[in-house]
DNA sequence: ACGTGAGTTCAGAAGGTACTGAACATTGCG
DNA sequence: CGCAATGTTCAGTACCTTCTGAACTCACGT
């Protein structure tokens, strides 16, 4: 590991800062981090190690996380050695659009049911906050898709221009 | 604290699970399910701690950060004695709404900066990342407006019919 | 003004989690 | 087939966070 402090490393570092924040481990911001900026986009886990200072223990099951939740794809290393990583282009909006709303509305579908149905007394703040984390499930998809839309045509645009 | 498992208390014990999964104290997740479904929907920390099983030390941190996050509420107790507390009644909305988009917009910028500007070798990722969370951060305040709107005339057509 | 109950703060303990490093497995190349 | 390098697993460690319990402060009511 380089003990240099390159804008690289500097900001997969505060990206590791950030996650850990959100309840993510350090490592797993870091790689993150710095798979959204490296060059070439693509890196084995040797590199990934040597570029952050991490063991070989962290950056494999820092991968296995970021491959899990599909935030980073293997990519095939013809004649290289290793398996390389790269960030799926997408992995954000993933990320957005991921089970966290969904982890929400079923806690509170749960409760609903353990108090004895929408109707029960003091359910009411419940079912509303319920009705919420439905409704913000069924539109971020469509939120996200616009998104991809409204910056594609922009890109079009910049280019035509 | 009683030890019997109502289904409030039952309630509040997933709820302590699930915001701990995120990376929030248990007791914290605890005193939000507890404050959504309790009856009265205001409770003293004395009330809360015999509830929840909890300290009154976890009770006081707890609440200062549910009121950080503007969660919860203090509310008057004429006569009584302490302060009471009730959830904002647009809690997980605010919670939705939070600053959790800009942090990472913020990241973004700040990587952007040290990467040296949107145009540098490497940075066509980290600007798209940041295109999208700048673009969640815009949008999401007028989904969960939209969200009141349909609320609230579904109620008055169910109040209606 | 005093006493009582409520809330805050803080030090210490307990528990949990992430990281390391070494042993093991696996894959590609000579 | 063996060598070398890469990736995985796992036990141990170090660290950090949360919770408790006690001492303290504060405010109310009598």
């Amino acid at each position: 590991m380089s003990d240099e402090l390159t804008p690289e490393r500097h900001f997969a570092e505060d990206a590791g800062v950030v996650l850990s924040g959100m309840g993510m481990p350090p490592a797993f911001g870091k790689l993150l981090g710095w798979l959204l900026i490296c060059d070439p986009p693509h890196q084995t886990s040797t590199e990934l190690a040597h570029a952050l200072g991490l063991s070989k223990g962290s950056v494999s099951a820092g991968m296995r996380m970021l491959e899990n939740g599909k935030l980073v794809r293997r990519v095939p290393t013809p004649g290289r050695r290793g398996t390389a990583y790269e960030m799926t282009p997408e992995a954000f909006l993933r990320a957005v659009e991921s089970d966290q709303y969904r982890v929400f509305r079923e806690l509170m579908e749960r409760g609903l049911e353990l108090l004895g149905g929408e109707d029960a007394p003091g359910a009411d703040r419940l079912a509303y906050s319920r009705d919420f984390y439905a409704f913000i499930e069924r539109e971020l998809p469509q939120l996200v898709a616009r998104f991809k839309r409204e910056h594609d045509t922009n890109k079009e645009a910049r280019s035509d221009g």
